[in-house]
DNA sequence: GTCTATAGATGGATAGAC
DNA sequence: GTCTATCCATCTATAGAC
């Protein structure tokens, strides 16, 4: 073969990549596949015999994005529930992931799009989501808490990214957040278990 | 003039509500003008005599919608505190609400699409947007717990809209009513002031 | 496997008749 | 004020050369 072995791999992974940005700053259906290739380096042509259509490009990305978070997660130095949590609060709940939507968390950047989207595109995301949930429900005690969870942070981003100012971006992540600790040191298992002092 | 006076008003009026319910439903950028003049009986050339341009569409979308919005809470007819935010946040949280984002709300259909368009379109947005938490503010205690609360349901109906099943759509609104059921309980001045027996 | 080239449809927006 | 017709750009996807 011309090229060397892996070559295909790399070039997917690139690709997978540079969209993966691309798509989260600028919308999935916004952003056509010329604009894609282009960042990765390649024309259009290039991009079908990686993916079938634009879908299934969404499919890898959901599943890359989120196994990305997932061990975003795994690299969170801290042990007892409320630090782990905590952490992860002020990781997510910050003015930088506010304002790098293409680094960022995919949730809060393609949640309405992947609604719209026929249903393996869905049935794929609420599997790969789930495992989150699961790994989160360890901290908070339950997949109950562990949803409204993640349900806040993913609308206080998508709230404070609309905001123009940075003023606004950070009353919309700090009334979040204190929210949270509040709520959480009350309804956790942990909260209920150690209360504080 | 060929057609009676107010015709002009009540086309536009005709054209923000259809447009309103296709955009919300299947996107800003994924939805064409001719898409949106033939659901209201028009054609594109007549698009451009009420609007500028698209993005000039959207601006007046977000303020009719925000504006509708604010009509549905002066609708509750509770007084207390603790009934009118109850009856709110089963309201937003409902099956019907995640099923029917055409007849929803707007922020949880076009938030990230609206986090991308250009600063005219987010200020306008932000001040609609915080109208209505000033009004939210004098029924939970501080606008700060009024974003957090917004934030919680935004987060919600994107989850939820993204589950494939009914099932899986009803335990993330379950757990976010759950949730923010206990916590404003315990957060907000009127549960503060008048804890459940 | 990637390229160029292109098909066929649709995107936003405008001109001119009525 | 709305219509038809159209411009030009971009869209998703494919065909065929290398």
């Amino acid at each position: 073969m011309r090229y060397p072995a892996g070559h295909k791999q790399e070039k997917r992974q690139e690709l997978l990549r540079v969209s993966g940005a691309l798509i989260k700053a600028n919308g999935f259906s916004a952003t056509g596949v010329d604009t894609l290739t282009q960042g990765a380096g390649v024309t259009s042509g290039s991009f079908y015999s990686h993916f079938g259509s634009k879908t299934e490009l969404l499919k890898a990305l959901i599943d890359n994005e989120l196994q990305i978070s997932r061990e975003m997660w795994a690299g969170n130095p801290h042990d007892t529930a409320e630090e782990w949590v905590n952490f992860e609060l002020d990781r997510y709940l910050s003015l930088g992931h506010v304002n790098h939507p293409e680094s960022g968390c995919v949730i809060p950047a393609l949640g309405a799009e992947i609604a719209r989207a026929d249903t393996s595109v869905k049935d794929l995301y609420a599997q790969e989501l789930h495992k989150g949930v699961v790994i989160l429900a360890k901290r908070l005690g339950s997949e109950s808490l562990a949803w409204a969870f993640i349900c806040q942070l993913v609308g206080a981003l998508v709230l404070a990214r609309a905001m123009p100012t940075t003023k606004e971006k950070k009353a919309v992540i700090g009334a979040s957040k204190q929210f949270l600790k509040h709520a959480l040191q009350v309804q956790s298992t942990h909260g209920h278990t150690h209360p504080p002092s």
